[in-house]
DNA sequence: ATCGGTTTTCGTACTATGTACGAAATGGGC
DNA sequence: GCCCATTTCGTACATAGTACGAAAACCGAT
């Protein structure tokens, strides 16, 4: 065969790596949850053996790791463009669509203590907006943690919704809601019926309202000091 | 012996239960991790053999999800009393509180999307307080989007912390921060230095800071209309 | 082309896990 | 003491992660 890519074997398959392995086990984690992936399902996606992928990584947990910081380089870094606020609404934006794409990424933080390269990365350039915006180091710590706390939480929340895919929200929740009309939960009746069963509701919306809330907030931090 | 409880058998072990193997569960959970939570050691720190326990539930999932539910119930129910904001303010640390004591179930959330009597309890409860309070349905939905978002988001970064355990924090950070140091993360090194690993500083108190600025929000959504 | 060392791939096998499928043990009313 | 429902559990299988070392592929020097 002419040109074949140097990354490639005898055999047909492309050659393994580091890199292939992660974004192997990225897309399968995607496709099928992260419950199946298993180091014999991704050498079955990637047409090789269980025991040749160790040549690339110590062992699975060092994979979840990595995963971890793979989805975090798919964050887009903030920059000062446009203001702080807008660098930080679009970070947030950025941050809720990428945990979207990779739900079971939410659960792996929780277990994952050691933040790689791009989530460095990451932490370091919107610390940097907030910086560089005239918030204090102390400031830029409270901004911080109130921003990223509400996020990781929104996409908590929206990964653990009780209807997710695309079926519509009134069929999913129909037998559910049935058990609240029998008046045990009045309260989770009404805004079930008056407003999350609405035509049109949509959980994601609320993002912004939350996000516009603490932005204000935060708006006010810079020209007083309550810090 | 004497007067041995109705719940005991003739070998020595307390009788089995659903409420026992989810209790143990929850102990084990706690003590030795979520991944060290398997049927066997389950049985093991009951006095049981594994198949036992399948008499209680029907298999590992309806544990983890019964688990949540259970550490829900462990959330005290918020009240009217001394005001809406009070009330909040309460359960925001109970929530917390409990989430901290059972890190794990952070993870869990995100793969559970069948919520429990005691969850749907919960959140029976917080509804209650914000619509009695005066919240309209709509802005009842923003602020329980937000509160929780912000809850859980925090208590998901406090369990990612790089820094668990009862270590002096600067121990455990100065490698990492060394790794800082080469001028490659100027932000992350200054915010470490100045801020995260002075004496006396707990990201844990960050959690009041934030959660003031969205109560404080929510105040102002009562008497005007922006929703 | 050949050879020798390096790198990469992978076969085998062991341990841990969830749990299906009955069988055995237990308990409680008659 | 007997019978049936309940509870406990032994055995066994499929699926995981991965240790160990052998085989294969590769590559530069001759």
């Amino acid at each position: 065969m002419s040109a074949e890519s140097a990354r490639s074997t005898t055999r047909g398959r492309a050659r393994l790596s580091r890199e292939r392995v992660l974004s192997s086990a990225l897309i399968l984690a995607d496709e099928s949850g992260i419950g199946s992936l298993t180091i014999r399902s991704l050498a079955d996606a990637m047409g090789t053996r269980p025991m040749s992928i160790y040549h690339y990584v110590a062992n699975k947990d060092e994979i979840l790791d990595s995963l971890v910081d793979l989805v975090f380089s798919e964050i887009d870094l903030p920059s000062d463009v446009g203001g702080w606020r807008s660098g930080m609404y679009r970070r947030a934006h950025s941050v809720r669509a990428v945990l979207r794409r990779h739900t079971w990424a939410i659960g792996l933080l929780e277990s994952r203590t050691s933040p790689g390269g791009a989530t460095l990365r990451h932490h370091e350039a919107t610390l940097g907006v907030l910086r560089r915006a005239g918030f204090s180091v102390k400031l830029t710590s409270h901004a911080y943690a109130l921003l990223d706390s509400y996020i990781y939480g929104f996409a908590l929340q929206e990964a653990a919704l009780p209807l997710n895919g695309s079926e519509p929200v009134a069929q999913v929740a129909e037998p559910m809601v049935q058990q609240f009309s029998d008046g045990r939960y009045p309260y989770l009746y009404e805004i079930a019926t008056e407003r999350v069963l609405q035509p049109g509701y949509n959980f994601g919306d609320e993002f912004d309202i939350g996000l516009k809330v603490i932005l204000d907030s935060l708006e006010g931090w810079i020209s007083h000091r309550p810090g």
